[in-house]
DNA sequence: TCACCCTACTAAAACGTTTAACCTATCCTC
DNA sequence: GAGGATAGGTTAAACGTTTTAGTAGGGTGA
């Protein structure tokens, strides 16, 4: 392939021209604009920039190009001023291509989404991922989102980093025994986590404190003079949702109040399913039928909400409801749902520092963060904040 | 830096011996392995297995192995089987970067996130662009995702294309006049969107026939009775905004309704907004005051849902309400909303199949495509549809 | 036997950068 | 004025692929 050197000497004018006759920058004389791009034509060129164009147009080398472009190395002034000047004539931007196969790196975070059926959603996570490119890219990184494999998540892990796609990986939904994290944590790719893990494996992550926040909704009820609370939580096994659960004992402790064992469901992550376990539990006999109801996820409470409204219920009045994630549907709910709001932008960003800080080698203070969450209240609690 | 084959001659082992004990994969005599080690630290190298790796282990030259895996050349039999034995053994992997750079391709789409203020969400456009990663990647790609930078989107655009980091793009939230089609279009780079823009460009795209949605809804209240509904729009001059105004139009044209212009709202797609707009509806006298609310977007219907339940007002009894979207809440909120639902797993496929078939120059049938909604019933319209 | 054509491979260039190594004036120091 | 340091450049190698052009050697037809 020619260079634009090339065509311009063939076609018997300045680099410049010949780069304005064929980039259309600028206007060019007709015989000039045709024996230009017959130049081309012959010599099978078509434009594209690169450092060997600048460097002729400011008659240095390639070399000095580069140093100028990434000021790694003294250049004199006189010459520091062509190369720029060259450089923004010719419009030129230095190939990522170029400059990935030298460093050995891609400056591309990578991050899998995860399976979510058709007709579901997963709002926070959603969120999560937009924040979270926002910071990346204040590195002058990028996100490459890639999706989970259903049997074998680690695969398109190994993929993206042994085919040199990525610099590293950031991680949600963790768990414990987490796979991915045990397998990244081996090869030693860097990767950072919103999520925790396994307490004794050592890695950067940032997390909310789910038990924390349990225990303020819950000790918010007690301060209401609620008695009899109950908890619909996720089922046994998963690190976070244990994590609430324990929130909830802790508030209960801390008041002298006993846990009675028909008052805590575990059930899946969805609506309809905190909805049945809400009807379970107003199916008790009046004396031991709680009084308020604390939900370990919104999508949780606002099955029970809507469970509880085609019962005739009054929400917050009859019987307190919670939810957790602070997911912006809740305060347009009817009534406004008390919950737990994960500072989602902010998490983000954290995650993001510390797989800056690995990926750059500087220590952190810190490479393990929570984040407590923020208590909201509103009218599923307090029926007080309704607002006219 | 050393290669593979220099480390193993100057530790007098096998190179496949060598890769074993650099790299843990298979267990190694402690000798050999000290002198591996010894060696690699005296040349400084590295594990990293490239294609000049599996050429030396399988004792051809570096294009026959290239040829082989990309089948892109006649190769015998017997050196075929030679080179990929190689290549498994020593756990080859090509070099994005090397590739990309020869091909001056990356297999990556660019995707620019809406900016979407702290707190707030976008419920589908998130999920369009899970699914659209998850489309993309079926046909061998990634999504790169970038921001847009607030006052001019076009340079992220055009930077991600000149310095090559992408090979096309996909748009969201189109809108008249959009800068980004035009500059895209001027400068021929490969793009699809969702939604559309001026009629007269003529770019590839796939969007949702609002107005033939909300003339659906419109219909389906004239058909229960309701001779007097409103519309809660967007302010004039968004193309989606002004069809689905449309179709409310027509919907009331073709049962020889008269419109009338108290009964038309248009206000920013907030739940606040439209909440407030509900409140001046209301306000009208009896006999020209609306029995079914038409919303543009759930979010806005569920402000107007959750205003009315404040008011005490029976939803689907005394006042009908539709939303767009069928935001996956809507069917948990009481009472459940009537929807129109957009297939945003189809929308993303179908932008991805046309952004492919530009990358790679294929006729395509269609480069226009409009996507009717599905009206979903449900208790806010029609109550008989509660369920228990 | 020779010219020619296959088949199966290799050597080397190319993609666009960065950077290690080298070169050459110029200036400083003694 | 010799020697050395330094500033300011250049040359060329390297990153890991793909691909063009070329080659060796065996077969074929006349």
């Amino acid at each position: 392939m020619a260079t634009l050197k090339e065509v311009a000497a063939q076609a018997h004018v300045p680099l410049l021209t010949a780069y304005h006759a064929l980039s259309g920058a600028q206007a060019v004389p007709e015989a000039q604009q045709r024996s230009v791009h017959a130049a081309a034509e012959t010599l099978g060129y078509t434009l594209n920039i690169t450092i060997k164009d600048v460097a002729a147009l400011a008659g240095v080398s390639i070399a000095t190009v580069s140093y100028v472009m990434n000021n790694s190395y003294p250049v004199s002034e006189a010459t520091r001023r062509r190369v720029l000047e060259a450089a923004t004539a010719l419009n030129y931007r230095p190939n990522a291509n170029g400059r990935n196969l030298q460093a050995s790196k891609t400056r591309l975070i990578g991050y899998g989404w995860h399976n979510i059926k058709r007709g579901q959603s997963a709002p926070l996570l959603d969120r999560f991922t937009y924040w979270m490119a926002q910071a990346v890219e204040s590195y002058g990184y990028h996100v490459l989102t890639f999706a989970h494999t259903e049997d074998s998540p680690i695969d398109a892990y190994q993929e993206l980093i042994q085919t040199n796609r990525v610099d590293g990986f950031i991680l949600a939904h963790t768990n414990r025994n987490d796979a991915r994290i045990r397998h990244l944590l081996e090869a030693r790719v860097p990767f950072a986590a919103f999520g925790r893990a396994n307490d004794r494996w050592n890695f950067p992550y940032v997390d909310v404190d789910g038990r924390h926040g349990i225990a303020l909704v819950t000790s918010h009820l007690i301060s209401l003079g609620h008695t009899r609370i109950a908890l619909i939580g996720w089922p046994e096994g998963s690190l976070s949702g244990d994590a609430r659960v324990q929130g909830y004992f802790d508030a209960l402790d801390a008041a002298a109040l006993s846990p009675q064992a028909s008052w805590i469901r575990r059930v899946e992550n969805t609506s309809t399913a905190a909805a049945a376990a809400a009807a379970d539990l107003l199916a008790l006999p009046t004396q031991t039928r709680p009084t308020a109801l604390v939900c370990v996820s919104d999508l949780m409470a606002i099955g029970v909400m809507s469970y509880l409204n085609r019962c005739g219920v009054q929400i917050g009045y009859d019987i307190a409801v919670s939810g957790f994630d602070d997911d912006p549907v809740s305060e347009l709910l009817y009534p406004p749902l008390t919950t737990l709001r994960q500072p989602i932008d902010d998490l983000a960003a954290q995650v993001v520092a510390l797989l800056m800080a690995e990926l750059e080698r500087l220590p952190m203070p810190q490479r393990q963060i929570l984040v407590a969450p923020e208590l909201i209240v509103r009218a599923s609690t307090d029926p007080h904040r309704q607002v006219p």
